[in-house]
DNA sequence: GTATATTAGTTACTTTTGTAACTAACAAGC
DNA sequence: GCTTGTTAGTTACAAAAGTAACTAATATAC
């Protein structure tokens, strides 16, 4: 009991994370569990289909270290409330290429605004220049020096 | 599809958060489950026990937003390893005081190492300026304004 | 060509979590 | 006192997530 030390585990980084994180995501929560009846997982599928335009469940999985399996259900899912799409890659029969459809779309275009005023509020309690560097560092945390993702093209049209 | 704006859903603080905290989290993991088989939820009742010393489950979830349900089972399972032991509370009987028994106490304090080191590793990217930052900006999240939790009297003997 | 290994995605099975209902103890109103 | 409401913690049941095994397609080695 005589090594006491300075570390404070109150101020641990996963546990200051973990709690940041179930506290922001499950408050967001209610605009796409209540309103579209999904759960995290198809938010972020969605999320992601919005984002990049058609991709497959691995480019997903790839992106966002979302499981396959969670990955799989969450298309399942998403496919029969029809927000997606599916179609077989002819190139390679293994793959489908996942697609929002137009009421997906439509639904992303919803959730993204809120999801926009919702960091909007988040932000409120810093300035700009503390905002950037925190959403930065937690980049910098996502993917450790190297492990980068390849660049993607944004279609066209732009993020949304 | 006219009205593109300037959001980018990429740096959405919960999505950046989630990846963040479950990275961190499964590294982590490692210590405590391969070599104490247990669960996070364990591990951060364990890591409130040797903060705080003794405190019920109630006040555990106070300070930690664990549900009760949750900490119930992690408490049993914690007494069944003999790393935690339960003792009523004869002022209120409904109320049960935790506590870590000696090998608790020693799997917390080679935990807390292994904590303090990783924190360390996780930090080495940063600054301390921008680290001490990062963890102010989290707490300031996780705390929103005037939500605070009431001060507490550490043991005497210190966070060790 | 054929045999072997790898990959995309799904499914079956198990473990963990969430929700709600429950028991037992206490508190407040009367 | 007794009735009603609240609180600490547990349990039962349902939903979700993790793990491993699987199918089908492709790639590689020979």
């Amino acid at each position: 009991m005589s090594d006491f030390d300075t570390f404070d585990l109150r101020l641990f980084l996963p546990y200051l994370l973990n709690q940041a994180a179930e506290q922001s995501s499950l408050s967001f929560q209610d605009f796409y569990k209540e309103r579209y009846g999904m759960l995290r997982t198809e938010w972020r599928v969605m999320f992601h289909l919005g984002i990049f335009g058609a991709m497959t469940a691995r480019d997903i999985g790839m992106r966002s270290n979302i499981h396959k399996t969670k990955i799989s259900r969450a298309v399942q899912k998403l496919t029969n409330k029809r927000f997606i799409s599916r179609r077989r890659n002819a190139d390679d029969l293994r793959q489908e290429s996942l697609q929002l459809t137009a009421s997906g779309r439509a639904a992303y275009v919803k959730l993204r605004k809120k999801a926009e005023q919702y960091q909007t509020d988040l932000s409120a309690e810093f300035s700009a220049e503390e905002f950037a560097l925190l959403q930065n560092m937690l980049k910098r945390l996502i993917a450790p020096s190297g492990q980068l993702l390849p660049p993607v093209l944004l279609p066209d049209s732009g993020p949304l």
